[in-house]
DNA sequence: TTGAATTTTTAGACTAGTCTAAAAATTGTT
DNA sequence: AACAATTTTTAGACTAGTCTAAAAATTCAA
């Protein structure tokens, strides 16, 4: 397999995430903004991952992951949630102290110790933050019925599935309200104006703005 | 605490093994050979962890690590150390095995990452190697009465408590011939004219250069 | 459908780390 | 103490990744 810089890394993990929400191919700014850099640092990155074959990039066109690209990728993120799984369980981490961390670990070389760690923690399907954790060969298990809470309806009940793990403020906030994973929430109101959602949570109201709602998935009851 | 990139802490930590077994200054061509690169790369790098006080340096005299720069050596060491310990008692690799891995793991920032990896671990006192992983403070608890195999005496019996990580294929062959930490040996016969010893291990007898006696180090009984 | 705004690329520069080749300093030997 | 051998440094170049500023392409709106 093709060995890689942690920059290049960074880059394809950034491009699958995006893709994972974006129809058809990534732009060179949208993908400048995710890396925290320039559009023209991102232009010769994307000529040179291109050149590699990892994504198909054309002038003014942004790109799209080929085959080869996308596995990397998911290699990368099944690394990243493995090791956050590591902390957390093993090592006593919060949730909103491991992101870090794991950025850095994801990046260490080896198939073997990657999947040794898999078998360490007992084969996990998701990781700390509800998120799956992409197979040996790449396959990500289907997680059944998720939904964001930005799209909830009120009135519904609801078990906490998943959060964004790139934010430890947010992470913090989470637990200082006492939202985790497999809490249950009802649906109180949703404010038409601005899109927030009114939420009960161990028996207290909390208004979520939609982009917190956007971050936050659960499976209805 | 200063960051510094994995090249710095490379060379930090091949001067602090250098320093080990070499009185005084450590020149640039020893270095150079150390760490696979040129004289002129050296000095370049030299020239930089001067200027950060993590070493004295003066043109064409050598290099010594300031306390600070031990420090950080020790700090390095203190994470390869626990992590090739991981490597072999968490997730069963064998000890000829960890040293690639653990060189990358031991570039990890996160003084609490180790702090708990080292709690997780049972505070080990020596590595699958046998040797010594530095405290929280870099203090490195001395070891007692090792010698190296190449100082024995013919007629001595003793343990194995200790031997070079770097070359899996010298570990590889310490493995075929059985050879462990812990394993009893008795020093039959030292060849003058090379420097040879013969050892028993196991009822058989085996046969070290003089290279190879210099990487493993023994307790006398 | 054309001109303005926006996006993207190019050109050129900078840092970190490395290299080769040549110059300078040190060391060793007679 | 002087010269030869060795070691070390300097000078200049290269790659990876980034940046700024300017040019080029695309998009959007009147």
């Amino acid at each position: 397999m093709l060995r890689l810089t942690q920059s290049e890394e960074n880059y394809l993990k950034a491009i699958f995430t995006l893709s994972q929400d974006t129809e058809g191919a990534i732009s060179t700014n949208e993908l400048a903004e995710k890396m925290l850099t320039k559009a023209s640092s991102v232009t010769d990155m994307l000529k040179k991952l291109c050149e590699k074959e990892l994504l198909e990039y054309q002038k003014y066109q942004g790109c799209a992951l080929t085959n080869e690209g996308k596995s990397h990728a998911l290699a990368i993120i099944r690394k990243h949630r493995l090791w956050e799984t590591f902390l957390v369980d093993k090592l006593s981490f919060g949730w909103d102290e491991v992101h870090e961390i794991a950025e850095q670990l994801e990046h260490i070389q080896s198939t073997e110790l990657t999947d040794r760690l898999d078998e360490f923690l007992g084969f996990p399907k998701v990781d700390p933050h509800g998120e799956p954790i992409p197979g040996k060969d790449g396959r990500i298990e289907s997680v059944s019925n998720r939904i964001l809470l930005s799209e909830s309806v009120v009135g519904m009940r609801a078990i906490i599935m998943g959060v964004e793990d790139d934010q430890t403020e947010f992470l913090q906030y989470l637990n200082k309200i006492g939202l985790h994973l497999g809490t249950q929430i009802d649906i109180l109101d949703k404010l038409n104006f601005d899109g927030s959602i009114i939420v009960m949570i161990n028996d207290k109201q909390v208004q979520f703005s939609i982009t917190i709602a956007k971050q936050i998935s659960i499976k209805p009851l």
